[in-house]
DNA sequence: ATAGCGATGTTCT
DNA sequence: GAACATCGCTATA
């Protein structure tokens, strides 16, 4: 596993920035750069789901670092986070966006249109097949895995995190400029 | 380029 | 009942 996930949700989400994220669903395997990630802390962190404790939904986020905690956003779409940090401290890392690398005519078919493939965390999730189906899974040998190392090249660009009413002054957004992907 | 709005399920007050 | 870690379409500029 990827050792930096073990750490605070911040330092989590750097390391994750530039990394390739491969998906392998219904056959296909399709692959994007991450460009964009937010960081949620546990407890401490009010605009996080693990905020207010464990629910069904996010129980997920209080297990092992190293697994996807994927949740359906506003009814209609999916959004996947890598959890990290301890067991029982609920804190993941949104994965927002990425550059599509490898199978693109398959996130083409998937989003049913040519542009806007992976930017954004529910077309993200759209373009590599992701669904509750995937809540729980290792990220390190499941149907949806961070591979390779990360490709350190460009700046990393600091914000407040998009669409969310607390705590708005933590600038938890990371984007990678030097990739396209991000906002 | 930006603004407004509808869709829709789970969680919270 | 209201809010919500969103998206895509439509209208106006």
């Amino acid at each position: 596993m990827i050792s930096a996930l073990r750490g605070d949700p911040v330092t989590a989400a750097r390391a994750l920035l530039g990394r390739l994220l491969v998906s392998d669903v219904d056959g296909v395997r399709v692959a994007v750069r991450i460009s964009e990630v937010e960081a949620y802390g546990g407890a401490d962190d009010p605009a996080s789901h693990a905020y207010r404790g464990q629910t069904d939904r996010n129980r997920t986020m209080f297990g092992p670092p190293g697994h996807l905690y994927v949740y359906r956003s506003y009814g209609l779409h999916w959004c996947a986070n890598v959890v990290c940090g301890a067991v029982g401290a609920g804190s993941a890392v949104l994965l927002r966006g990425g550059t599509p690398e490898e199978g693109v005519e398959a996130m083409e078919r998937r989003r049913g249109r040519q542009d806007h493939l992976a930017d954004g965390p529910g077309r993200l999730c759209q373009a590599l097949g992701i669904t509750g189906a995937h809540d729980g899974i290792d990220v390190a040998t499941g149907a949806v895995r961070i591979e390779g190392r990360r490709s350190t090249q460009g700046a990393v660009v600091s914000t407040p995190r998009i669409g969310i009413t607390r705590a708005t002054n933590r600038d938890w957004r990371f984007v990678s400029t030097s990739v396209s992907g991000g906002r």
